[in-house]
DNA sequence: AGTGGGATCTGT
DNA sequence: CAGATCCCACTA
């Protein structure tokens, strides 16, 4: 029986992104906005990032950018992307190892305000992408940087003692596959999602 | 100072 | 499958 975190802190998100992006399923992101709405969502699809990685933001040098990956695990680095679209990933691994967990759906815990007349089946794809549940989480850039931590604006908190027994049991499974929207590192199956999750965004 | 491409998503 | 649209890395 796997022991469950108490609270996801620096020091569990301190290992390698490919161990930390299958735990990461099934695990809470909460976002609290500035006029106090608390939005959480299941974590139900991760890719990790690592270096070594060509696919890596991190994988020629440090810039600007991507220098967040490159300081100690517990951190947001969200980028923008096709001048549209936030990604959001929580910074992994040791000091000075670039690498990240992209979270790429999530399962909504509680509907937002203003979605009250979607179907059951759109509402489970409100946040099924890593752009979407940006949108719907607001998260934009001046998050990036940030520490994932209680106090702050956005957090995670580890899975349920239900679900991590689900998982035990096989009741609920993990599918490891590649990862999307890739030019390089294509082949590599650092992308994990859970099975039969509507929010899952490609199969 | 200018250019090109990107870990996306929607509608056609 | 084209297009939206902006930041930033890279080149000069």
């Amino acid at each position: 029986m796997l022991s469950l975190p108490q609270i996801i802190d620096s020091a569990w998100l301190s290992r390698p992104s490919l161990d930390v992006a299958p735990d990461l399923i099934g695990c809470w992101l909460v976002r609290s906005l500035p006029d106090g709405t608390k939005l959480r969502g299941l974590i139900v699809e991760t890719e990790a990032y690592a270096p070594d990685d060509p696919a890596c933001h991190a994988y020629r040098r440090r810039t600007k950018r991507n220098a967040v990956m490159f300081g100690p695990a517990g951190y947001a680095y969200v980028y923008l992307i096709y001048g549209i679209y936030h990604c959001f990933n929580i910074v992994t691994d040791q000091d000075e190892t670039p690498s990240a967990v992209l979270v790429r759906a999530l399962e909504l815990a509680v509907p937002p305000r203003d979605s009250a007349d979607l179907s059951a089946k759109a509402l489970a794809r409100l946040a099924a992408g890593p752009g979407k549940l940006c949108q719907v989480l607001q998260i934009n850039l001046t998050l990036s940087g940030q520490s994932l931590s209680t106090a702050g604006e956005l957090w995670l908190e580890p899975r349920s003692q239900t679900f991590q027994q689900a998982l035990d049991e096989g009741t609920r499974q993990l599918y490891q596959t590649t990862r999307i929207g890739l030019t390089q590192g294509t082949e590599l199956p650092w992308r994990w999602y859970l099975q039969d999750s509507p929010a899952v965004s490609r199969r």
